[in-house]
RNA sequence: CGGGCCGUAGCGCAGUUGGUAGCGCACCUGCUUUGGGAGCAGGGGGUCGGAGGUUCAAGUCCUCCCGGCCCGACCA
C-alpha cells in the first residue's frame, strides 16, 4: 500500500502568531471526535516546582502550555482550543457591538512612536531594535499609533463616523517581573478595540456599549468581575474602567463600599475623611525623640495616638523637583494621586541626598523650613490641629504642628491611599478592599493621539477637527487563565462548558472491549455535532479518569460496566454527579447538558 | 533594580567529612493486571546551568556569569 499524506482539513497556515484563530470557535472541528491517542497532551502527575498560583500549576500540569523563557509561553493543543474559545466569544461579541476586525502589525517603525510622543515617553517595557538598514525599531506593546495612522490616511469626513474597529493580536511588554503563568506575560494576546467619533456623545455611546459588551464577554466566560474606576497612565486618557476579577491571587486591589455601588482601583480610590477634632492651637514646641524613626515609634514614645501625628514622605519628579507629601500618621500615601495632583508623569522615591539638601531629616521630617520642595499636603494634615512632626533635626520631633500657621504647602491634595476600614467617599459607609486580576480596560482617549498625528475629519461645514477616541482591551490569555483560578478544585479544572476546549470527553473503563457500545455513543456524538475528547489510550481506567478531571472537560461519559446492558453514565464535572442513560436516551441527553 | 530561595534525566527530588551519579514518576520491551495516578522483570536516557580557579581528585569548596521562582519597587 502506498504511503499518503492526509491533506491537512483546514488547509495552510492561515493562522498567524500561533494564537490567532480567525474562525469562531473552531466551526471546521464541529462535530470532531479527537482521539487521545492521537493528541498531544503531555499532563504531568505532579505540580510543576516554580508554579505557585492554581491557574499556572493546572495549565502547565494539564498540559495547555510550556514555557518557553521569561514570561514566555508555547501553547499545546489543548491550551491553543482553549485560548481560541476565549477569542471567540471576543470576535462574537465584538462583531455584536458593531466592531470591524482588522490586523495591525507587531513589528513596527519608531516613527509612527515618535510622533504619537511616545517614543520617548514609554521606558524600556518597550522592545526596541534596529533592522538592517539601520531604522529603529519597536515590538508593538499597545496599537494606538498604528490604529490613528490607519484611520487618518483614509477616513476625512464625519459621514464615515462612528467607526469601530478591533484586532486580536500579539503585543510584547517587557515587564520588569513576570509572574504566574499565563497571568503576567511579557508575550500576550489581547483583543484591543478603537473607536472614533466626532463627538464626545458618540464617544460617550460607544464607550456605554463596550461597558455592556465588556459584561456580556466576561458573564459567557463564567467571570465573575468588579467593574471600577481606574487610572489612565500612560494611556493619557481621561476617563476609565477596569474590570477586575477577584481573586485572592491578583495583584489589583478593588476598594468598594459594601453599602452604595462606589468602587475603584485602590491607585485612583477616595475616601471620607473623618471630621477633624476642634482644639485650639497650642504653642509650637519641641521635644527629645531618640530613635523615633517611624510613625509607630514616635507615637508610641509621646504616647499620643497615629492619627495625631503628621508622616511625611518624598518622592523625586521629572519636572517638579523635590516633592514632600505630607499626609495623617495612620494613612498611607498613594503615589498615583500624588503625581496627578502634581501633573507630574515620572514620579519616583527621592533620594537620601536630595532629601538632604532641602533642609529636611528623613526620620524626623518636617515641612517647617524645607526649601527647594513642593510641599503637597493631604486635607487631613490641613484640617486637624496640633499634630506630631519632625523638627528637622536628628532626635527631635515638634508637637502642636498647625497648618498654615506653621507652614503653608504649595498645593493641597487627596494623597492618601484609601484602604479597608475608611469611610466611602459617597456614603460614609465602610469600604473593604478585594484582591483581583484585571481582566479588561475601557478608556476615553478623547484626541491625544488624534491631535498629536494629525488625525482629523471634516466636519458637514468643512472645517478639520482631530477625532474623539476609545479604546478598549481585554487579554485572552489571561482571561484564560483568569478562568481557570476562579473554576478549579484540588482534582484539577471546572471549564464553564463556554469556554471548554472540548464540551464532553469518552473514557471507555477498557477501550475496545465493548465495541457496540463505542459505536453507538460514538455515532450518537457525531449525530450532535459535539466536540469530543475519547480517551482510547492503553492505561488504566484511574489514570484517564485523573486527566479528564485535571484538564476540566465538563462532561466525562463512561463506557464500562453496564455497557452490555445498554447504559452509560455521564459524569458532571463541578459536582461530581453521575447520571446513568440508556443509549436511546443518550443523544437527547447530552443535547439537553450541552444547551444550558 | 533591591531582598530571599533555587538550578543534578522529560517531571518531582536525594546526593554525608571532596573519591568518578542515584530514587520515584514518565519513556521502551515482556508478562500479570485493569472503575480513581497497578505489580514484577529487563532496558534507554546526564556536557550535574555556564566559565574560570583550588585539589592527585569537584555535583560537592572559591570567584564571576547566565537562567528560574517568590516578595518588594515598577507597569496596564
Amino acid at each position: 500500500m502506498p504511503k499518503c499524506y492526509p491533506t491537512h482539513p483546514t488547509g495552510g497556515s492561515h493562522r498567524f502568531g500561533g494564537h490567532d484563530g480567525r474562525k469562531d470557535s473552531f466551526p471546521e472541528e464541529t462535530g470532531m471526535i479527537q482521539r487521545l491517542s492521537r493528541y498531544f497532551l503531555p499532563t504531568l502527575r505532579e505540580d510543576p516546582a516554580e508554579a505557585e498560583l492554581p491557574s499556572h500549576r493546572l495549565l502547565v500540569r494539564g498540559g495547555f502550555i510550556r514555557p518557553v523563557g521569561s514570561g514566555i509561553y508555547s501553547l499545546l493543543p489543548l491550551g491553543q482550543r482553549l485560548v481560541a474559545r476565549v477569542e471567540g466569544i471576543l470576535r462574537e461579541e465584538m462583531n455584536r457591538a458593531g466592531g470591524l476586525e482588522v490586523s495591525l502589525p507587531v513589528t513596527q517603525p519608531a516613527e509612527l512612536w515618535k510622533e504619537s510622543g511616545r517614543w520617548d515617553a514609554v521606558g524600556p517595557e518597550m522592545l526596541r531594535f534596529r533592522d538592517r538598514g539601520g531604522r529603529d525599531m519597536c515590538l508593538a506593546m499597545t496599537h494606538e499609533e498604528t490604529i490613528v495612522d490607519l484611520v487618518r490616511r483614509d477616513v476625512k469626513s464625519y459621514r464615515q463616523l462612528p467607526l469601530l474597529l478591533y484586532q486580536i493580536q500579539t503585543k510584547f511588554r517587557d515587564e520588569p517581573r513576570s509572574r504566574g503563568g499565563l497571568i503576567r506575560v511579557r508575550e500576550f494576546t489581547m483583543k484591543d478595540a478603537y473607536s472614533f467619533h466626532d463627538s464626545e456623545d458618540s464617544l460617550e455611546e460607544y464607550y456605554r456599549r463596550m461597558y455592556d459588551t465588556y459584561e456580556r464577554i466576561f458573564e459567557r466566560c463564567g467571570l465573575e468581575t468588579i467593574v471600577v474606576e481606574s487610572d489612565p497612565g500612560m494611556m493619557g486618557g481621561k476617563i476609565a474602567h477596569e474590570f477586575i476579577a477577584p481573586s485572592p491571587f491578583g495583584e489589583d486591589t478593588v476598594i468598594r463600599c459594601s453599602s452604595c455601588n462606589y468602587s475603584a482601583n485602590r491607585q485612583v480610590a477616595r475616601f471620607r475623611r473623618e471630621t477633624p477634632p476642634s482644639e485650639d492651637c497650642l504653642p509650637l514646641e519641641e521635644v527629645a525623640t531618640p530613635n523615633c524613626e517611624t510613625i509607630e515609634e514616635v507615637a508610641a514614645f509621646l504616647g499620643v495616638p497615629k492619627s495625631r501625628t503628621a508622616k511625611a514622605v518624598f518622592f523625586h519628579g521629572k519636572k517638579t523637583g523635590l516633592v514632600f507629601g505630607i499626609l495623617r500618621g495612620d494613612y498611607e500615601v498613594n503615589e498615583t494621586l500624588l503625581a496627578a495632583a502634581l501633573k507630574e508623569p515620572n514620579l519616583r522615591p527621592a533620594h537620601p541626598e536630595e532629601i538632604l539638601a532641602s533642609g529636611a531629616v528623613p526620620g524626623y521630617a518636617s515641612p517647617i523650613g524645607v526649601r527647594g520642595a513642593t510641599v503637597v499636603a493631604d486635607p487631613s494634615v490641613v484640617e486637624v490641629p496640633n499634630l506630631v512632626s519632625g523638627a528637622n533635626r536628628e532626635g527631635f520631633h515638634l508637637k502642636n504642628v498647625n497648618c498654615p500657621r506653621d507652614f503653608q504647602p504649595d498645593l493641597v491634595a487627596e494623597i492618601a491611599a484609601a484602604d479597608a476600614g475608611l469611610a466611602c467617599v459617597e456614603c460614609g459607609h465602610q469600604l473593604e478592599a478585594v484582591r483581583g486580576i484585571e481582566v479588561g480596560n475601557i478608556f476615553k482617549l478623547g484626541t491625544r493621539y488624534s491631535a498629536a498625528m494629525n488625525a482629523c475629519y471634516q466636519d458637514a461645514s468643512g472645517k478639520e477637527h482631530p477625532f474623539i477616541m476609545g479604546c478598549y482591551g481585554i487579554g485572552s490569555g489571561r482571561v484564560a487563565a483568569t478562568i481557570v483560578e476562579q473554576h478549579h478544585d484540588k482534582d484539577g479544572i471546572l471549564f464553564p462548558l463556554s469556554v471548554a476546549p472540548f464540551s464532553l470527553i469518552v473514557v471507555p473503563a477498557k477501550p475496545g472491549a465493548e465495541p457496540e457500545a463505542e459505536e453507538k455513543v460514538e455515532n450518537t456524538l457525531k449525530s450532535l455535532a459535539a466536540e469530543v475528547l475519547w480517551d482510547d489510550r492503553d492505561l488504566r481506567a484511574g489514570v484517564r479518569f485523573k486527566d479528564a478531571d485535571l484538564i476540566g472537560i465538563p462532561y466525562r461519559i463512561t463506557i464500562g460496566r453496564r455497557a452490555k446492558d445498554g447504559i452509560v453514565e455521564i459524569r458532571k464535572r463541578d459536582t461530581g454527579e453521575v447520571e446513568e442513560v440508556s443509549f436511546e436516551n443518550l443523544g437527547d441527553h447530552i443535547a439537553t447538558l450541552l444547551r444550558d
